[in-house]
DNA sequence: CTAATTTTAGACTAAATAGTCCATAATTTT
DNA sequence: AAAATTATGGACTATTTAGTCTAAAATTAG
């Protein structure tokens, strides 16, 4: 099927314009002449999961192009030629870890009543087996000075909140939830509560510990 | 006076040993020899102060020996002469930092009714004029895989949580803050409040959203 | 099979980085 | 004033880093 999109193994084209535009020219991923390549032989999906961990584990800057190698088990050239560059790769790792922790959260937080969705949200991070987070990794290493960085994690932070202000109103008619409540502050406590569990999970805190803290900031709906 | 302890801007000898035993072989700072050297020309503690803050903005990776020499307004050799090299001076910012933030947080903890004073601790943070934390940013760049980092981190934590649980009970006692509340639960919650409260500053929260997040922080202890 | 194309491994390059060295300037005791 | 000593700035070095290039192997269409 010439003049069709392809890719090696088989998988969807995935071409997310957002993510992948940048890459059309350098890679020409369209097929045009009749003799088909070589499939790529590593799963891209794993590589850039392996990417994630490392970059979630060291940040950023303490992530070398050598560790990456490493963890995703692919050759530097397929690095190169698959995701870019460090940075593009970086991006794209934390724009894939912020639509899969979001798909997960929202799972967790629109399950049951609205407090208990609550508290299956929190509780989701204290069961994961890995304990460290992308996410408050970039805020934490560029703060608010890289824009697109930024604009991602914004872009996350402010979904997560709406959606906790929607299940908090609810929560609020059916009288779980403390009708004094403002829903907006209350969703930035519960943001921040979870970035709390995060960054005492990462220090190495206790289950217990993590669920010390899970239970009290549920405390303060009620 | 040869033979004695000598610092050359004429401030107190400042021989916490812990901090600076490391340094005395390779700086010699006992004076046995008549003659005296110029002295210091920058502020030690100006330009330790200086680093904590490119530090705690960059991140240990992400800060550069120039940036350092650059915010610290020293030459490359009395950086070196100094502070040893750049994991000796990030861990004296660490130390240097956690002190002084412990005591800043101690005395707004320890300042008015128990509820009063949790709400200053948290409250300091929030009036802080820079946002961004050393501590917080060392436990999400190295997690628990640092030793010594983890260490200062980890001694830092324990000593406000005890102090957290100290005012907790206080409170309970004088019916202040709810009696059914453990108060090992309430002091990591606290704790991991204030983690919440940095990390969201860090990523450019308001004041307001910041004031949000203490004001429900504070309604689980009543 | 042959041609076309891409993957892979590894050599290579240019830039940045941490840390050292050296000559000069500055300062204090004798 | 002279000697001793140390701070300073800048040149220097060795290593690491991100990113490129090359050659051989692999794979599929014709």
């Amino acid at each position: 099927m010439p003049g069709q999109f392809f890719t090696a193994d088989g998988s969807a084209p995935n071409f997310s314009p957002a993510i992948h535009s940048q890459f059309l020219t350098s890679q020409s991923r369209i097929n045009i002449s009749p003799a088909m390549a070589r499939p790529r032989e590593f799963d891209r999906e794993a590589a850039l999961g392996n990417a994630i961990s490392a970059f979630a584990e060291h940040g950023y800057e303490g992530t070398s192009t050598d560790q990456l190698l490493d963890a995703m088990n692919i050759s530097r050239q397929s690095l190169y030629n698959t995701f870019g560059d460090k940075r593009q790769l970086y991006l794209e790792a934390l724009r894939t870890y912020a639509a899969e922790s979001m798909a997960e959260q929202m799972h967790s937080l629109n399950g049951g009543t609205p407090l208990k969705g609550i508290e299956a949200m929190l509780n989701a991070f204290i069961l994961r087996p890995s304990k460290s987070c992308l996410g408050v990794s970039a805020v934490c290493e560029f703060g608010h000075s890289d824009p697109e960085v930024s604009m991602l994690n914004d872009t996350a932070a402010r979904a997560l909140r709406a959606a906790l202000e929607r299940r908090i109103s609810e929560g609020k008619a059916t009288g779980e939830i403390d009708g004094s409540i403002d829903e907006t502050a209350a969703a930035h406590f519960l943001l921040a509560a979870l970035s709390g569990i995060k960054v005492a999970a990462r220090g190495g805190a206790s289950l217990e510990a993590l669920r010390d803290i899970m239970r009290m900031a549920l405390r303060s709906l009620t």
